[in-house]
DNA sequence: CTTGTCAAACTAATCGGTTTAGTTTAAATA
DNA sequence: TATTTAAACTAAACCGATTAGTTTGACAAG
C-alpha cells in the first residue's frame, strides 16, 4: 500500500517521553496492586496518557509489564553491584564483608520501591517465570559470582567450599530482609541488624 | 445472641461438607492465581457448589482468602513444627541440625503446594499484612524459637549470639529453597543442597 | 417451617482491547 | 514563508467478556 514514508522520519520514534510517563505510571501501579490487579485503564490514567497510547507503545498488559520489569532489573542491578563490588578491597575481609552486609541491609530499609520489586519478583514467578530467570541471571548470579571470586581470592578465610558460603552470606540477609522489611516482623521478632552481621561474619572468618 | 438452636443441630450447620469443598478449591485458585487473579465463578465451579453457597458460607472474597490463608498457615505449621523438633535431641548437633535442614529441604522439594503458598504469603504480603503476621506469628517466630532454645541448650556451640545465629541457619535454608525451587534457578545456579547444608553446619559447629 | 442448597438471572462496574473522529507536531516541499 | 503530509496523539465510544456480589424461586429434609 503505503511506500511513502521511507525518508528518514525514523526520528519521531513515538515520543520517547510518552514511553517514559507509561513505564513510570506502570511501575508505579504494577508495583503497588501486582499484575492481575492493576488495570490498563489505571496505567493510563496515571501516566496522563490515553489508553490507545499506551496499546500503541506496547502491545498488550502481558509485554507492557515484561518490558517494565526487564527495565526494573536491570535498573536494581545497578544497585546490587554497587553493593557487591567492594570500593576497599584491600581492607580485612571482617571490615569488607561487614560494609557489603550493612549497605545491602540498608538499601532495602531506605529503598520502599526495592522491597516491592522483590515483593512481585516473588510473588509472580510462577505466572513469569521468565521474570523470575531475569532476577536470576541480572541479580542473583552477579551477586553470587562477586562474592565468590572475593573469597576465592582470600584463601586466608579457610573456606572448604566458598560457593555454598556466597549462598549461607546471601540467605541469612535477604531473609532478614524478607522477615523484617516485607512481612513486617520489626515489631513480632525485633533483631538488630547489627547483631546478625556481626554473627555471620564471626561465623564465616571464623577466629 | 439467639439461642434458638441448642438442641443437636450442630451437624447441618451449613454443611461442614460444602464448607471444606469451597475452602479446597479455593485453595487450588488461590495458590495458582493468587488473590485478584482468582473469581468466585472459579472458585464455586471447581468447588462443585453455587456461588451463592460461597457467599452464605464466607461473606466476601477477601473473608474467604483470610479464612483459607489462615487455615493454610495452621496446616504448614504442623509441617515445620516437625521439621525443627528434633524427635532425637540427644544425638550430637552436627547430626541434629543436618537432618533438620536436610528434611525442611526435602519438604520443599517434594510438597509443591508449599512452595506456591510461600509464594502467595511473600507476593500478597503488602496487600494482605494480617497474612503475613500470621505466617510470622504462626511459622516463622515457632521455628526460630525452638532453634533459639536448641542452641541456647547446647553450650558446647559456643553460639556468642544464638538468636542471630538462628537467623544465619533458617536464612541460608529458605533463600536456597527460594532460589532453586520457586525461581527456577536449578539450571541456573546449580547447587547441591548437601554442600549448602554441610558448609552452614559446619559454619556453625566449627571444629 | 426452618435451613441449606441450588441454578439462574441480575446488577453495575470493570476488564483488556479496538475503533473512531479529530487534533497536535515537526519535518519536507515549494 | 506558506502548504502539505504522515505520524503520534487525544478523548470517547464501543466491544464482548468478566468481575464481585445479590436476589429469586424452587426443592429437599429434619
Amino acid at each position: 500500500m503505503q511506500m511513502s514514508k521511507t525518508k528518514q522520519n525514523l526520528e519521531r520514534s513515538k515520543s520517547v517521553e510518552k514511553s517514559a510517563a507509561i513505564l513510570k505510571g506502570a511501575m508505579q501501579e504494577f508495583l503497588k496492586h501486582g499484575y492481575a490487579g492493576t488495570s490498563m485503564d489505571q496505567i493510563a490514567k496515571v501516566a496522563g496518557v490515553s489508553k490507545a497510547t499506551v496499546y500503541s507503545h506496547f502491545g498488550d498488559k502481558e509485554s507492557l509489564f515484561n518490558a517494565l520489569m526487564q527495565d526494573l532489573v536491570k535498573d536494581k542491578f545497578q544497585t546490587v553491584l554497587s553493593l557487591d563490588r567492594p570500593q576497599s578491597l584491600e581492607q580485612e575481609p571482617q571490615k569488607v564483608l561487614s560494609a557489603m552486609a550493612t549497605k545491602m541491609i540498608e538499601t532495602a530499609q531506605n529503598d520502599r520501591a526495592f522491597c516491592d520489586f522483590m515483593r512481585i519478583v516473588i510473588g509472580e514467578s510462577g505466572r513469569f517465570p521468565e521474570l523470575a530467570k531475569a532476577y536470576v541471571n541480572n541479580m542473583a548470579k552477579p551477586a553470587i559470582e562477586v562474592l565468590t571470586h572475593y573469597f576465592q581470592s582470600h584463601p586466608q578465610l579457610k573456606l572448604a567450599d566458598p560457593e555454598a558460603t556466597v549462598r549461607v552470606m546471601m540467605g541469612s540477609l535477604i531473609y532478614f530482609i524478607i522477615l523484617q522489611e516485607m512481612m513486617h516482623a520489626k515489631d513480632i521478632l525485633p533483631l538488630e541488624s547489627d547483631r546478625l552481621i556481626k554473627t555471620l561474619i564471626d561465623l564465616i572468618t571464623k577466629p
